[in-house]
DNA sequence: TGTACATCAGTGAACGCGCGTTCACTGATGTAC
DNA sequence: TGTACATCAGTGAACGCGCGTTCACTGATGTAC
């Protein structure tokens, strides 16, 4: 481990069990089990923590989902979707704290995006690789040419952040199972507005399209 | 106006243009124009300032929202889920930073917990709101019968809820008719998996529905 | 109308406390000869 | 192998500062007679 890593577990811990006002040097020193003047063999101040915190503690959207969108064409389009929501959750439930910690202070959301945009990383990646997937999909005919990809991505990204912040708001504790199915009825309900094959009978968007 | 307002509408600024560790009493009180302990003649304490900002000065999903879903049947289904879906935009946008500064403060986050349970209130209330007027709009035979409302109204607002985000996050600043077209965008891709008339040549859900 | 008092929003200055940070120090480990 | 010194992770105690809060006070406004 070290002590570092320890360092930044407790502040971590401290972040999400407390919040980011009861994250003091004082409480992190003690969760790491080390003084608060270790704290300062490792970081240069408690901002560089709280930042190494954020890069180093968030958990990933795990290369397995970058893998899935890498392969279009394999498996059903409303599994992959599936999966991959269901993934997206597991994420936003644990890394929510930590993702909103940033906006206690203005200095450190600063820091913290001028650090993503050198790295060109951040959140929306994840959702520019659906719209990939979901592209290739297109061209495959197993997405419907006219569907607007973006918008897709957008809905099951923006329900799997949303129902993070739910759980965390609320306190829940959600069972595999209980995720697995709200992930379930996400991408099976989006799937239905990406469908190849389609007679609209009703309002807009008419022109029928032959998939592939 | 008033004294309160005036503090309560600087502690709201504070809160959302410096974040949470910024909003101390001492800028709050500058900022409102008061002294320091004058706010102490409105408030307990401080915790009680930045409650009262939230239960106060969070935007609203506005009474036109309610009454457009308290009105089934008028209206295209597609042009009422855009209107909610800028509504909420706005709602999201502005709300976005003084709704996470909760999660600053665990103590903060309890209490606004318990005093959302006595009201019966919470931003969960609008996804209901939504989802009662989609099962009326099945019943009118306007919204496919198997389709899952539930799983359509958190797709819509989760959308609208991460965009909230993401423009906080990244600092933008959204035109009106930039929000317009995302709405737009956001209902009409969901829309396309609502409508009634519809026959699916492909996996899932095969049930044909006739409309009403 | 004038006088005496009550009320109350708001203030300036001070309070103690806990914060982030620093400092001189310890003691274990490594290294040179 | 033993001795002398260097390195370095970690500590206990102290530091100044800014925080939330309180206090005695002011001065404007209202009220009784």
């Amino acid at each position: 481990m070290g002590t570092r890593d320890d360092i930044l577990d407790a502040a971590a811990e401290v972040m999400r069990t407390q919040g980011f006002a009861r994250a003091t040097t004082k409480s992190i020193a003690q969760v790491a089990g080390y003084s608060e003047a270790a704290l300062y063999k490792h970081f240069a101040d408690k901002a560089a923590i709280l930042l190494a915190v954020i890069h180093e503690r968030m958990p990933e959207l795990p290369g397995s989902l970058m893998e899935l969108i890498g392969n279009p064409g394999t498996g059903m389009v409303h599994t992959n979707l599936t999966r991959l929501a269901r993934t997206a959750i597991d994420f936003y439930i644990d890394g929510f704290p930590i993702l909103v910690s940033l906006f206690s202070s203005q200095d450190l959301l600063t820091a913290h995006r001028r650090r993503m945009q050198e790295l060109n990383a951040g959140p929306h990646k994840a959702q520019e690789g659906l719209i990939r997937y979901l592209r290739e999909e297109q061209l495959l005919g197993r997405v419907r040419r006219t569907a607007d990809v973006e918008a897709a991505a957008a809905l099951l990204f923006g329900a799997c952040f949303q129902r993070g912040f739910e759980v965390n708001f609320a306190g829940l504790e959600l069972s595999d199972d209980e995720r697995t199915t709200y992930a379930s009825a996400l991408a099976k309900t989006l799937y239905e507005s990406l469908m190849p094959v389609k007679r609209a009978g009703a309002r807009p968007d008419q022109r029928s399209t032959p998939a592939r």
